[in-house]
RNA sequence: GGCGCCGUUGCCAAGUGGUAAGGCAGAGGUUUGCAAAACCUCCAUUCAUCGGUUCGAAUCCGAUCGGCGCCUCCA
């Protein structure tokens, strides 16, 4: 079944098909250098990048393109604060950014393309702009036109008018008097004596914020491209811009699908830094694992709102984020459950066997089908969850359940892990690695250490084995005041803390 | 003010014309020395409210109430 996706341009949900057969052109937005990523960054770099893995396992040849803008105004205030250098602002947060995508096990952009390294791109970009008329220079800067584009507001669906409306009055006098009307954007931004500048055919200046996109978007992927993605709050002004600026000057429609995730919201109000209501997820993960946010980011539709909650302790420090955590006790379910099936005895495993449980069967294509639907998330962890369900059904310890099992049910399973790590990024690490990592984690924030749990451990087995039952409770309900659950296995006992 | 989105069980959350997925919490059971984990069963005649369209509506239309977003930097 084919792939559709909610395109904001033709506010409607259409058919994916690409423009070159076999091939798609994705461009994201980044995100622009000056601050650590925060939670709704990795909401929204998840959202794409669980898109691109879903594209690349239908079969298509995906160029995925995500930006970095690594100059901007926050940019050059934030170096005067530090006193760096802009490009060394930049950089670092470039590479604070690199590895917060790699630890939320997001793939890499095919081309992650900077400002920086594009200035030719947009010089020859806003000069056909100004040949063709769409354009005009006023004093260092250069402005679009916009009453000049006759499609102006047709992503973000509002009317020229409302928008003249809305723009005066919200610009200060000098930007104003060098624009021909309120509504038109700087392309090229003239450099003031002392700023940082670039030098162009207007003078020394910076580009403005919306022309790289344009710039580097058909550099990599053509005039007109698949998919254009980005958070809700670039429709206006920065999508609208660039559709205004890219089809002036090429005369072809830009992008063919416009994809907006929406918003992470704390006490439903958006996290944006402006409100300074945020989280960057660095910060966080002493309270999870980065893979109980991946998982998090995917328990709502990728379109609606994901509410972030905390909890603090009496001091008001953060203690917690409950919904997360209930994440993270997910995608120990996952890893558990992959434990759970490579402990089945080969003695139960038949040749000859061929039942296998349709959730484990029919699971890569019933995962294909829910994000084929508009890449719906939820559907798709609600049919990993029937898998996964169905793994532990098969999986019961020999003992309870002796019934013999299909080996091609057993490879079903583990080929659908394979493809759950593929599609979703979920459970790709060492089950035990990460289930005894978050287990230290917690045990730590409790103020126990895992020798003195271990040893508590090997003094109940001890007891155990004297069949002394009332010592060995004893030791496993003091366990249990600290929070710590045992589980008496044929492997013998493991520990951990719900 | 303009444009747009949302309101589903105690909580989170799918479903957008054919009679309410999934998770958490809760109840009962299988298993266990007892537990935990795992699995099984149960858990919304009802989808903010009121009207309308329809054989049929959570889903379409209108009104009302409530919440949010964009219109300015923002994923």
């Amino acid at each position: 079944m084919p792939l559709t996706l909610y395109d904001t341009l033709s506010a409607r949900k259409r058919t994916f098909e690409p423009l070159k057969p076999g091939h798609v052109g994705i461009y994201v937005c980044g995100v622009t250098v000056y601050d650590y990523v925060h939670i709704g960054h990795a909401r929204s770099a998840t959202v794409f990048d669980v898109m691109v893995r879903h594209l690349r396992e239908s079969g298509f040849i995906v160029t995925y393109v995500r930006n970095i803008t690594d100059i901007d105004d926050k940019i050059i205030k934030r170096a005067l604060e530090s006193g760096e250098e802009t490009a060394q602002v930049a950089e670092r947060f470039i590479e604070a950014f690199r590895q917060d995508m790699r630890v939320l096990n997001l793939l890499p952009a095919d081309i992650e393309p900077k400002v920086s390294e594009h200035l030719q791109e947009i010089y020859q970009l806003i000069s056909e702009l100004i040949e063709k008329g769409y354009a005009y220079q006023a004093e260092g800067d250069v402005y679009f036109s916009v009453s000049r584009f006759p499609g102006y507001g047709k992503l973000s669906h509002r009317s020229l008018v409302s928008l003249a409306t809305g723009a005066s009055g919200r610009l200060n006098d000098a930007e104003l008097e060098r624009k021909r009307d309120p509504v038109d954007f700087a392309l090229w931004k003239g450099a003031k004596p002392g700023e940082l500048g670039w030098d162009s055919p207007w003078g020394r200046g910076r580009p403005g914020w919306h022309i790289e996109c344009s710039a580097m978007s058909m550099r990599y992927l053509g005039e007109t491209f698949d998919i254009h993605g980005g958070g809700l709050d670039l429709v206006f002004p920065h999508h609208e811009n660039e559709i205004a600026q890219s089809e002036a000057a090429t005369g072809k429609p830009f992008a063919n699908f416009w994809v907006h995730n929406g918003f992470v919201e704390v006490a439903k109000q958006k996290m944006s830094k402006s409100l300074g209501n945020f989280f960057t997820a660095r910060e966080c993960y002493r309270f999870f694992e980065p893979e109980a946010l991946r998982y998090f980011a995917l328990t709502v539709h990728y379109r609606a709102p994901l509410n972030l909650d905390w909890v603090v302790d009496e001091a008001g420090r953060v203690t917690g984020f409950p919904s997360i955590e209930e994440a993270e006790r997910r995608v120990e379910y996952i890893y558990n459950t992959q434990l759970r099936l490579k402990a089945v005895s080969p003695k139960r495993i038949r040749e000859d066997a061929v039942e296998i449980p349709e959730e484990i069967a029919l699971f890569p294509e019933r995962l294909a089908a829910a994000l084929d639907d508009d890449l719906n998330l939820p559907v798709a962890l609600a049919v990993t969850h029937e898998f996964l369900k169905q793994v532990n059904e098969l999986s019961e310890p020999a003992g309870k359940r002796k019934i013999a099992i299909a080996r091609k049910a057993v490879e079903a399973a583990e080929n659908g892990f394979l493809v759950l790590g593929r599609v979703l990024g979920l459970g790709y690490d060492d089950p035990s690695r990460f289930l005894s990592r978050v287990r230290e984690r917690r045990a730590k924030a409790r103020g126990i250490t895992p020798e003195q749990i271990e040893k508590a451990i090997d003094e109940r087995i001890a007891a155990r084995k004297k069949r002394d039952f009332i010592q060995a409770d004893a030791i496993r309900s003091r366990l249990a005041e600290n929070g710590i659950e045992l589980m008496d296995g044929p492997e013998g006992t493991t520990w951990h803390i719900p």
